[in-house]
DNA sequence: AAACAAGGCAACCGCCACCGG
DNA sequence: TCCGGTGGCGGTTGCCTTGTT
């Protein structure tokens, strides 16, 4: 994947670079960690000969050169999760990512303010405010776990459908029904819901951690 | 085809907590 | 106790891509 995001030039004042990370440079990173390990940033830049900060190379580690990283869409099973540890958590994004393994933090945040601040400000209210909320919990939720849970039935391929899709216990109990919603704001969910689940249909996830009843449980536990 | 707007996301910034000397 | 180094975290920035006019 090519590299995006802010552009700077060299830091002539302190000889350090700054910007999107080169190839050459994610190369010296990933060779030095492998034989030396992780950890002691600032040295860790020095001693690879990279022109960098301690946490410029922890930050470009973690988020992007880790073997474990998972890139790509977030799958409707991380959907549910991100909201439902959210809605407990807040923005503590690194408590958060820490429950959807390969997932960093930074991807969270981003997807957060991105298409979950998108919905609420297409439905007129603050991503922030109970009202928003509300409509997670009771009209959202359980239509990307039903979503979910429709999938899970369809015939799998294998080029498709991972083990752990098949091996989902379907026997759950059905989510509880929505509560009520105010009629106008619910049909503005209508309209809105399906634009955000529209992404993930196209590019269903090879494999999940979750199954449908482990976030069924993680509502249970609210 | 060109111009413009919006979205996505990598990377940086500032603050804070922790730790060892 | 103080202080500097380090790492972790949430917020923000700004470039590139994609969609729209």
């Amino acid at each position: 994947m090519e590299f995006r995001g802010r552009a700077a030039p060299d830091d002539h004042e302190s000889d350090l670079r700054r910007g999107p990370w080169t190839t050459d440079e994610d190369l010296l990173l990933v060779n030095y960690i492998s034989a030396h390990g992780e950890g002691r940033w600032n040295s860790l830049a020095r001693s690879a000969g990279l022109r960098r900060t301690g946490k410029s190379c922890r930050l470009r580690w973690l988020n992007y050169l880790r073997p474990d990283v998972r890139r790509g869409n977030i799958t409707p099973e991380e959907q549910l999760l991100i909201l439902e540890l959210h809605s407990r958590l807040g923005n503590r994004w690194s408590k958060i990512a820490r429950h959807l393994p390969g997932r960093t933090d930074n991807e969270i945040k981003n997807y957060w303010r991105t298409r979950v601040q998108k919905q609420a400000k297409q439905m007129r209210c603050d991503v922030d405010s109970e009202r928003f909320a509300d409509m997670v919990r009771s009209v959202w939720m359980p239509r990307l776990a039903e979503r979910i849970r429709e999938q899970s039935k369809l015939p799998c391929s294998a080029e498709t459908s991972g083990a752990s899709f098949e091996t989902q216990r379907l026997s759950s109990p059905p989510m509880p029904p929505p509560a009520a919603a105010p009629e106008s704001f619910a049909s503005d969910v209508d309209d809105v819901c399906g634009q955000w689940m529209q992404p993930e249909q196209s590019e269903w996830p090879a494999e999940s951690m979750w199954t449908v009843e482990d976030i069924i449980w993680l509502q249970q536990q609210l």
